[in-house]
DNA sequence: TTTCCACCGGAAAATGAGGTCC
DNA sequence: GGACCTCATTTTCCGGTGGAAA
């Protein structure tokens, strides 16, 4: 390790324990973390608990679906009311079976089901069984310890989408089917609605017996949660009103997304502290900004799959020192050329206007169809879409890609 | 109005690596 | 050990597509 590095951490260390401390509890701000007050949200909150409550009774409940933009609350609430009905059955010494899962980040059926039977103490192989004997080895467990049972699927969508509504409607009969039914609520959340034509419309009605929309937060509305959220995350005098408004506007400005609030506070603090200041600044914020979507972009391609990669490698050596376009056919010549330096495999044509297609809903780079007629046929017009420079420097700290970066195609 | 170009993209099948079950 | 499973990735096939040229 070179001298410069170690010097660097040395540094950084002994910084974190003497330098200007500027968080309290950094861990308030990310994500995951579930407040014990949720303003905004106590309209919300009283229908999800009165809903679980018919749970607490013995009682089948309405299955209630949950519609709302992304970050406004809707994971945070539900998961906040689970905690709730957990800890009141516990001290009443009550038991129900929860299952929360987000279908997104499980990926596929077969796992969203495993996951659920993680969670009632079922545990299932990677893989080797069927959907089929994975949801019938959850059904027994479930039925046979005989607990009310609340299913919460957050991000539904990715899974009907993707799969159809096959396991929703299993899941929405199995109580009924069975001669020892019990008690049962799935929650379904979801970012958008569009998902609704992929469901059969019996099983759409079944998970909609109830429906709450989460309405996005307004600007003065942000501003009281970031003001309670640095509260707990920041000393005292670390965060100013002026800085608070204008995160607020800034998050307030993308449909009211809390969690981009909370995100660009958070970056806002570590900048600050970085730069071995006491207190945010306004500037901190407007630097935070600019650098949050950069980051998620410079992350979104390092971890794109090599092919992507060459892609774009090849992109950038026909367009480095023009802002115009090139063709997708010539793009995959020299990809090809690129791809056989590399690696034995050289992808079909057909997959690599897939993988375009993936960098195109990413944002990393634009497709045009323009059409040059009987001569010319219809062609692909091929641009990138974000600054040129962000490309190269991801490129070149790319451990395989930059090895290539020297080298013309 | 028809033809033709160069390409797009959906659907289905193939592949190979991980695994379970009997 | 063979039949069967999931899953991600990739290939193959083939029916569009828009608009200039014939």
């Amino acid at each position: 390790m070179s001298e410069a590095i170690e010097a660097f951490i040395s540094k950084v260390f002994k910084e974190a324990l003497s330098g200007p401390r500027i968080f309290k509890n950094k861990n308030v701000l990310f994500h995951d973390y579930i407040p014990d007050n949720l303003p905004f949200r106590e309209n919300e909150i009283r229908k999800i608990a009165y809903l679980l409550s018919n749970l607490l009774k013995g009682y089948r409940s309405s299955n209630l679906f949950i519609y709302g933009k992304p970050g406004t609350g809707k994971t945070a609430v539900v998961k906040y009311t689970l905690k709730k009905l957990l800890s009141i059955a516990n001290e009443h010494g009550k038991k129900i079976n929860v299952t929360y899962v987000n279908c997104r980040l499980a990926g596929t059926e077969y796992r969203v089901v495993a996951s659920m039977a993680l969670d009632v103490g079922v545990s299932l192989p990677f893989t080797g069984l069927s959907v089929e004997e994975a949801l019938s080895r959850f059904i027994n467990k479930v039925t046979s310890d005989q607990l009310p049972l609340l299913i919460v699927l957050d991000e539904i969508d990715s899974l009907i989408i993707r799969y159809g509504d096959k396991l929703l409607y299993t899941l929405t009969r199995f109580s009924n089917d069975t001669n020892n039914a019990i008690p049962y609520m799935i929650i379904g959340i979801s970012n958008n609605l569009t998902f609704k034509e992929y469901m059969d419309p019996r099983v759409l009605s079944s998970l909609s017996e109830d429906e709450i929309v989460f309405k996005p937060y307004k600007p003065e509305e942000l501003e009281k949660i970031i003001e309670d959220r640095t509260s707990l995350a920041f000393y005292p005098g670390v965060v100013d009103k002026d800085v608070i408004k204008l995160v607020a506007s800034l998050a307030g400005a993308e449909h009211g997304d809390a969690r981009k609030a909370l995100d660009l506070i958070r970056m806002a603090g570590e900048i600050a502290e970085s730069e071995n200041y006491e207190k945010i600044l306004v500037e901190h914020v407007h630097k935070a900004y600019s650098t949050l979507d950069r980051e998620r972009l410079i992350e979104a391609i390092s971890t794109l799959p090599l092919h992507s990669r060459l892609i774009l490698l090849s992109l950038y050596k026909l367009l480095k020192n023009n802002n115009g376009t090139v063709k997708s056919s010539y793009l995959y010549t020299v990809y090809q050329r690129y791809a056989e330096n590399i690696t034995k495999g050289v992808l079909s044509y057909r997959r690599f206007l897939g993988l375009l297609s993936e960098l195109n809903v990413l944002g990393i780079i634009d497709r045009k169809l323009e059409n040059y007629g009987r001569r010319g046929g219809r062609v692909s017009l091929v641009r990138v879409s974000i600054p040129i420079e962000y490309l190269e420097r991801v490129l070149r700290e790319d451990p395989i890609i930059g090895e290539l970066f020297n080298v013309g195609p």
